[in-house]
RNA sequence: GGGUGCGUAGCUCAGCGGUAGAGCAUCGCCUUCACACGGCGGGGGUCACAGGUUCAAUCCCUGUCGCACCCA
């Protein structure tokens, strides 16, 4: 238990002591840190507090950044955790900077992935959704949803995310289906969305049209199947087209070759007959045809193939759709052409394939084809086959009409947004991914034969007429006007692709199209947070969106991080069985672990490979700084009022606040910068290195002397500069910093979220104090490297001598006597008088050479050994920096500072080689 | 086939014109009164390869090879 509770004792002889022992006993740091206990505690509290609230009318400069909305139906993976995390860390950032941010939380009805839960759910209740009903199945879903969806917002509260609740918005809520609607409205009235009759992707399994994007092309192994069709009017002759889908030949409209292919030349313009169906097709001559590929010659099928579809279109065939809404058999289209031909299959053959599957119809035409001897051979072929993205069913293209959205004409504001710079992406790289897909746009098929999702505010007359309307009374009014009496409507029956709604996200989760306030303030929003592989599904569609009704970008920058993969590199799925569990990693390590570590992961542009053991190790980092804490707390640091970090005067509290200016700077400018892997390690680095490793070190004999008043000073120096560390990791680690800084004094618990971002300070005359602290930070490193190296053991302490040293070197020498000693094992320091002892190791630093007496402890061949090593190294940078300045060219070409440089280095150099020289000189 | 990104220490990755860096791993020493989830120190790289530009190339350009992803 952390407890918090100033149990004080009463008014009495025993006061003084008590208040000692309470000190002492009841509010010290634990051992160890337990994040399950804060984070539970500290996150209940900010909501309770509203410490997340964005207020529009604060008067301060908004930074907003709208939640990629998760699907309603998803729980939290390692995808989510980092985007969030990566989002929560500039939002908790900004917040420190005293915007008054905005990070809007919401989900998503994501209408194909939550139909399938629920349909699920009720099969193994052995009900369809058919035998429901449409209203009661909607009804269901929603139920569902209310039950069981949006678990994932819970999981987002584990790992911190400060979104902010109370404005949570639902795709499908009220106020969003209202926006769905007037966008709808707004452009069938401005032309941009229209019915059209064309080839769509068809998912067989959800018996739905689904967009381009959701297509997966792949590789599969399947069969190249060489069919020959009699020439009319030719016996004996037949032209043979290599097909991979001989089963669509039932809807054959022609059979194409290429122009200028002499082989098949004379053959232009004559017919084939079908040897299934008899129908009677021309063999046109078309550039889809590839004379390399099979025979040359191509089956053409305009209802299920999307070349052949152009290729019918201009040749002007007739498009015959052959298989059903489930990919079955169907024969409405080519029953009445069916003619029973001499050498072909019997009518009654071709009824019998009525109903039959795809793959089932391709088996039995195969073997009807070799018994009547049509197909010639049958090769093995690789080939690209299009898959459903989700439920992974083959796709199959069907003539079909669909609601479209005219992309092409949204798509140039949407460009302009971002070759004007409005927009940038950030790595820029995906700027070109983004125009390469925007300038070939396709139309955007819209509707989807789901129940649930927006369902398109269109309702049809009797004779088809369509009437688009906000609502069925809008719609039944201008179908009253329309036919100048009252006709009963049915609405359409379809819904709209998800991604319609979520691509109004920016602005329709801020209330349009009302005017509010929230609107006016936080739109146009900072920064988008995702990753690549939305781009186009939602990233491009937000802009167009966003562009066309409310004339401005949706976002500033949008921040494309990369993939999660497991430590291996291995992209994390459900099939691999790969995938880590983040709330998992949470239980063992902390939020603020897995946190951290994801933000150390985070280059630019580059996948974040990311395992168990990357979030133990980084924990340790937390415990780090937990430990530093309790040293800190025992030594009686504590926060102090009116603190003015000017007023300090020894060098060591101001070598540590220039250090902490330093890392304030890099910190805020890598987070400028989306940086997360600079700015977390960057406070990595000043924790860990700086401020624990030296910093603290020193200051233990100060805390241990009795000079008070500096002991005092750098008392009140170490909180300062903890306190800067609090805040420079609240936005990555907002729970363990909390803790501390309460426990500190710095304010009551759950305040740190609100403090002030860190400003770095300039201090008058640090340079003095920085140039000393590095002097004995090498001094004592120098040391300890001697010592290690020649195998003296720590606890056999040695004095330090040194020799040709100048009198300030002596004298700061003399002044960190205390740390020299305790740091670097040395017994006393003091400067080297008369012969060098026998047996001592020596060490150039500057102008001086440390004496270290050690006879008897240590070899003394091997320090020559060691000596004349150095001096090697020495003499080799020498000869290097020697042959630059003796180029002339170089000279007289390189920047003067630089050849400055190379000068300075090579009196350097020098001067280390002859002092090496003396000490090999005094040993030997 | 078109495009993009990447090949730097055993591993994961920074650096991107002026003496090769970090974390982890490894090796040695240390249970020193915050921390062994620790401290101190060491070893380890012709920066994929081949050309070119430059006084100077891991960094810029061209090509080759290898890996990954996207589009067809």
């Amino acid at each position: 238990m952390c407890g918090r509770d100033y149990s004080f004792a009463k008014a009495g002889a025993a006061y003084a002591f008590r208040l000692f022992y309470v000190f002492w006993l009841d509010i010290m740091l634990n051992k160890t840190f337990e994040p399950a206990e804060t984070e539970k505690k500290l996150y209940e509290l900010w909501e309770s507090e509203k410490a997340f609230s964005a207020d529009p009318q604060s008067g301060k400069k908004s930074f907003t950044i709208m939640i990629p909305p998760p699907n309603v139906t998803g729980t939290l993976h390692m995808g989510h955790a980092l985007t969030m995390t990566l989002q929560d860390t500039l939002v908790r950032w900004k917040r420190m900077q005293g915007f008054d941010t905005l990070w809007q939380p919401g989900t998503d009805h994501a209408g194909i992935a939550t139909q399938m839960v629920v349909e699920r759910a009720l099969a193994a209740e052995n009900i369809t959704r058919q035998d429901m009903g449409r209203e009661a199945f909607i009804q269901r879903v929603w139920k569902w949803k209310e039950e069981s969806g949006g678990g994932i917002t819970r999981q987002l509260r584990r790992l911190g995310a400060s979104l902010d609740w109370p404005r949570e918005r639902f795709t499908m809520d009220e106020g969003l289906s209202r926006a769905v609607k007037e966008v709808f409205v707004t452009l069938f009235n401005e032309g941009l969305i229209y019915r059209d009759r064309r080839l769509v992707n068809w998912d067989p399994m959800f018996r739905s049209a689904i967009s381009d994007l959701e297509v997966e092309s792949k590789d599969v192994a399947g069969k190249l199947w060489y069919v020959r069709y009699p020439v009319e009017g030719k016996p004996g002759e037949t032209i043979t087209v290599a097909t991979t889908r001989p089963e669509t030949m039932l809807g054959d409209a022609a059979v194409a070759v290429h122009p200028e292919d002499e082989r098949y030349a004379a053959l232009v313009g004559q017919f084939v007959r079908l040897p299934l169906t008899g129908r009677l097709i021309p063999i046109v001559a078309d550039l889809h045809s590839d004379p390399e590929k099979g025979t040359g010659a191509v089956k053409i099928t305009p209802a299920h193939d999307f070349n052949d579809f152009e290729v019918g279109r201009r040749h002007n065939l007739p498009m015959l759709t052959i298989l059903d809404e489930q990919a079955r058999v169907i024969l409405d289209e080519i029953e009445d052409e069916l003619t029973s031909v001499e050498g072909l299959a019997d009518p009654a053959f071709v009824k019998n394939l009525a109903g039959l599957s795809r793959e089932e119809a391709r088996k039995t035409i195969v073997a009807e084809l070799e018994r009547l001897e049509w197909l010639e051979k049958i090769e093995p072929h690789r080939h690209q086959v299009p898959h459903a993205e989700r439920g992974g069913a083959v796709i199959e293209p069907r003539l079909t009409t669909q609601w479209y959205c005219d992309a092409g004409k949204l798509a140039g504001p949407a460009i302009e947004a971002v070759t004007s710079g409005k927009i940038s992406f950030v790595p820029k790289q995906w700027e070109n991914t983004f125009f390469a897909w925007m300038r070939d746009i396709q139309p955007w098929c819209i509707s989807r034969q789901l129940w649930w999702g927006h369902r398109i505010p269109a309702w049809y007359g009797p004779d088809g007429h369509v009437f688009v309307a906000h609502d069925d009374a809008d719609a039944q009014k201008q179908a009253d006007a329309h036919y100048g009496r009252t006709e009963v409507l049915s609405q359409d029956e379809d819904v709209l692709d998800t991604w319609f709604s979520s691509g109004l996200w920016p602005f329709s989760t801020l209330g349009w199209p009302d005017k509010t306030p929230e609107l006016a303030h936080y739109y146009p929003t900072d920064v988008l947070v995702t990753g690549f592989d939305i781009i186009f599904f939602w990233v491009a569609r937000m802009i167009m969106m966003g562009q066309h009704f409310m004339h401005d970008v949706p976002f500033r920058d949008i921040f494309i991080h990369g993939l999660v993969r497991d430590e291996r590199g291995q992209k994390m799925s459900k099939s691999k069985g790969n995938g880590i569990d983040p709330l998992e990693l949470i239980d063992a390590y902390g939020a603020d672990a897995l946190r951290f570590t994801i933000c150390a992961l985070t280059g630019i542009g580059r996948d974040v490979k990311l395992g168990r053991k990357k979030v133990e190790d980084y924990r340790a980092f937390v415990t780090k700084i937990w430990n530093a804490a309790r040293f800190c707390e025992m030594n009686g640091v504590k926060a102090q009022d009116g603190f003015d970090p000017q007023s300090v005067t020894s060098p060591l509290g101001q070598w540590i606040i220039a250090e902490a200016s330093t890392a304030i700077q890099e910190a805020t400018k890598a987070l400028e910068v989306y940086r997360f892997d600079d700015y977390a390690l960057s406070c990595y680095r000043f924790v860990w290195n700086c401020f624990c490793d030296w910093f603290l070190e020193f200051a233990k004999p100060v805390f241990a002397s009795d000079d008070t008043a500096e002991a005092a000073e750098i008392r009140a120096v170490a909180a300062y500069v903890f306190g800067i560390i609090l805040r420079l990791l609240q936005p990555v680690m907002p729970f363990v910093t909390d803790e501390l800084w309460t426990s500190f004094g710095f304010g009551k618990q759950g305040s740190l979220i609100s403090q002030a971002w860190p400003e770095p300070i300039v201090l008058a005359g640090a340079e003095a104090a920085q140039a000393e602290c590095n002097h004995i930070i090498r001094l004592i490193s120098e040391i300890r490297t001697v010592r290690a190296e020649m195998n003296v053991p720590p606890s056999q302490k040695a004095p330090v001598f040194l020799q040709d040293a100048a009198q300030h070197t002596m004298e700061r020498a003399e002044r960190w006597q205390e740390a020299i000693g305790r740091m670097a094992r040395v017994s006393h320091v003091a400067l080297q008088q008369g012969n060098v002892p026998r047996g001592s190791a020596q060490a150039v630093v500057g102008e001086a050479t440390l004496i270290i007496p050690l006879e008897g402890l240590i070899d003394i061949t091997a320090e020559e050994e060691r000596l004349k090593k150095e001096l090697a190294k020495a003499d080799d940078e020498i000869a290097k920096t020697d042959k630059k300045l003796g180029n002339e060219n170089f000279v007289a070409r390189a920047k003067p500072e630089i050849v400055q440089e190379m000068r300075d280095r090579l009196a350097a150099q020098q001067g280390e080689s002859i002092r090496l020289k003396a000490a090999l000189a005094r040993i030997s």
